[in-house]
DNA sequence: CGGAATCCTGAGCGATACTG
DNA sequence: CAGTATCGCTCAGGATTCCG
């Protein structure tokens, strides 16, 4: 992918510099609560706390945190309504959802394999 | 997903079993040097050395490591052949192979939204 | 060369408390 | 309810060393 070795002609500043950003932005994705976050919006719109218990064993502060750096991504759109208390809502934007079908299709596998790797765990504990 | 909350109803035992051990194995897969390994696995079989620099930044433990937890799923297959000095070989399996698929389309989907990625983060970055 | 073991540091994360 | 901040600790993970 992205993990190109490049040395020295012209265009290579571009070249490199966008190789960076999507191996930053791979690390920032490629990340289990990010994903499961993800997974979650894809149904529907969810607020901080529907997330919060919706996850199951994130805790508030990952939480924000990813939701922040998803937000900062462009990855969900986060939507403050000014009542008291106070609602705030998380929904993924576009590129989101595109990532999201593949964290489904990531779901999919899971189950797919699930027996293979069963398999293969005792196999190798052994 | 895989996060369902169930209650008490009758084979709900082996369903909240598969489901946890789905979980287990999302988190797993879902982290930055797995998908990186399985990435560059992808093109062909590579040895211990070969992997070590083509997934850039990684250090040998993290790549043993990465490995180690790759073959007990059984999405690597470990080859050594035994010459001197030693040569061990990498190789997806069916299921790494599958999965690798998905890395792919991860990788397309970074280069996709690479522009709206970093033009949005501008935009938080202010 | 590939891997295991050891040591050691600091980032990551949980827990808690405080604001609007 | 949602978010930020602080503290403390655990443990992930880098560096190093030794083995087959």
């Amino acid at each position: 992918m992205v993990t190109k070795q490049f040395e020295g002609s012209p265009a290579d500043a571009d070249l490199t510099r966008a190789d960076s950003l999507a191996r930053e932005i791979f690390s920032d994705v490629a990340n289990k609560w990010a994903l499961l976050i993800i997974e979650a919006l894809g149904e529907r719109t969810l607020r901080f706390s529907e997330l919060r218990d919706g996850v199951e064993g994130i805790s508030h502060k990952m939480l924000t945190q990813n939701l922040r750096m998803l937000e900062r991504n462009g990855l969900v759109e986060r939507n403050v309504h000014p009542t008291v208390p106070p609602r705030v809502e998380y929904t993924l934007t576009e590129p989101g959802r595109a990532l999201w079908e593949m964290t489904n299709e990531m779901c999919g596998w899971t189950h797919r394999y699930l027996g293979h790797i069963e398999a293969s765990r005792r196999r190798f504990d052994a």
